[in-house]
DNA sequence: TGAGTTTATTGAACGCGTTTATTAAAATCA
DNA sequence: TGATTTTAATAAACGCGTTCAATAAACTCA
């Protein structure tokens, strides 16, 4: 069962067996997980994870190449999370104002998980490159918001928005969502009034103006 | 000229004088904004930003709380050069577009300065109470977008928007753009489409909402 | 078996932001 | 003057994320 090929007969010590591999992996994730649902992001570092895996901290770099790269494979069930949300508010909403509940879904989520939010989209690491994307390897990310797209063809069909490329609809939408999101968690000090308010003013400016 | 009380007769050594206080805080906003040009926020350490005022890292922290307050002090030239750019759009540009001008020009302003909007608005750190947060002490900042709420009344008057409350349609309106920028700059590699295209239709997806 | 080769593992180090205990300085008072 | 008091200034330390040189382990070949 093992992964490596058929006769290997290479010279030294052998790699890692793919399975090790896996379990060294979630041994530090399931350690992270703790910590950090225990403690918050910040307040866990690479030490505290590395003890909780019974390994050293060095021992972790080889598996993940930096501590970002530990949330985000934890990140992955928050978006799955994201998604279940908006499962249940399509099968709960009817049919007009479905998409506009599925938006003010969307918000809700971050508004109430800030630090996930903060944890997610604010950070000032530069990616260093393509492949330190956030959904280069991540499955359960905003790509596949299907009943986004969904709810908004079915708009589309009604008629009550354009008949434009529903994934540039969904684009433009994602923009006024992640904005009032991104505002309202991060200059919580600007005057921006009462939030239901703007939540909703925000939304349906964003869908009166897709007719 | 001291700034001292009349007759202090106090017992010990006296505090720093105003202008004492005044000139190392400019002696390190300074070296911090040399480094900051030349290396960018992150590469910058307040052992570096010290060693260029020529005090210790621990005196820099008997100026400022902390390493994102000296942040804080140069973001405001940062605001005001978005002042400036929004400014000279309401001047060039003609009436019945103005108001679509001026959110362009937000726009591309801080896709220009991916660095500066990551530095000014991607901070993970919490704020930790009111008297930490962006504008309590920043005279430059959003609040006084006073071209853009001209713009807003302007077209308001000419019918092109509905009539609302100004600072409420200006808020909905820094959402969208706001959402724009973040998901440009944070996520890059979401298939986002033709940045241009995506601009301006949710720019006016949202001008056309808020008729 | 032991020599050679390849990979795994980690102790020790680096520079970081920040705190604090200690020392130096500058004033008054007797 | 020196003792006392108050503040300034910083050297040293802490724990952090991360890297890397050195060592240990696991294999093949002669």
């Amino acid at each position: 069962m093992s992964t490596r090929r058929s006769q290997p007969s290479r010279r030294g010590r052998p790699a890692r067996s793919a399975e090790q591999a896996e379990a060294d992996r979630s041994r530090i994730i399931a350690s992270a997980r703790a910590l950090f649902a225990a403690e918050g992001y910040a307040g866990v570092s690479v030490r505290k994870i590395a003890a909780g895996a019974g390994c050293s901290p060095a021992a972790v770099y080889t598996v993940f190449p930096n501590k970002r790269r530990i949330l985000h494979s934890i990140w992955e069930q928050v978006f799955a999370a994201l998604m279940t949300a908006l499962e249940r508010t399509h099968a709960q909403a009817t049919a007009p104002d479905r998409l506009e509940a599925l938006c003010l879904t969307f918000i809700d989520f971050w508004l109430q998980r800030p630090d996930d939010y903060r944890a997610i989209f604010l950070i000032e690491d530069r990616p260093q490159g393509t492949q330190d994307g956030f959904f280069v390897d991540s499955s359960a990310a905003l790509p596949r918001m299907a009943i986004l797209r969904q709810s908004i063809e079915d708009a589309q069909r009604r008629g009550e928005i354009r008949a434009d490329d529903p994934d540039h609809i969904s684009n433009v939408l994602l923009c006024g969502l992640q904005g009032i999101a991104l505002n309202l968690i991060t200059i919580p000090e600007y005057p921006w009034g009462d939030p239901e308010r703007l939540k909703r003013d925000t939304i349906r400016t964003l869908l009166a103006g897709l007719r």
